[in-house]
DNA sequence: GCCAACGTTGGC
DNA sequence: GCCAACGTTGGC
């Protein structure tokens, strides 16, 4: 089992819309490191944490798992859609991505200055300066001490 | 709104 | 293949 943190922006796509749909394609995804991480290495029943970045605060908000493996992302194909890329084609797709499904909205928000402030997770790519990866791995013994965070 | 950090593009 | 210019991300 491998975990993983996945980053929405709140006022696009919240932990509570999350909710409400119970499982949602983890569309618009259009960085090569994120989209490996999806096609390659993520395996059914991993968990994500769901991060919600630009956000006042930003944080982790949720826990979600991945449902469905990576297939072509069809909003890459969409012309009308704003993650509408013109060089994706049916043969070519470029762009893959999971599904998820929700599991739990956390009643204690985890803020990234909370996050911040354990020392045990100073190496988490998320706390690393510059980091903007949409999917990062998170390792055990940090899935760990977070979920000793939450509470 | 600012801006540092990062990824991508395209001229050469 | 280099690298400047540009667009985007996302914390503050």
């Amino acid at each position: 089992m491998n975990y993983w943190i996945i980053k929405s922006e709140a006022e696009t796509y919240s932990i509570d819309q999350m909710k409400k749909d119970t499982r949602t394609w983890w569309t618009g995804v259009r960085n090569y490191q994120a989209r490996n991480f999806m096609m390659n290495e993520m395996k059914l029943g991993d968990l994500c944490f769901f991060y919600h970045s630009n956000a006042e605060p930003p944080g982790i908000a949720g826990l979600v798992k991945v449902c469905a493996p990576a297939t072509p992302d069809e909003s890459a194909l969409d012309k009308k859609s704003e993650y509408h890329d013109p060089k994706a084609t049916h043969e070519k797709p470029i762009w893959h991505c999971v599904q998820v499904e929700f599991v739990e909205k956390y009643a204690n928000f985890l803020s990234l200055a909370n996050l911040r402030s354990n020392v045990k997770l100073s190496k988490m790519v998320l706390l690393q300066k510059g980091s903007r990866l949409s999917i990062q791995p998170v390792s055990s013994a940090e899935f760990s001490e977070i979920i000793k965070m939450i509470g």
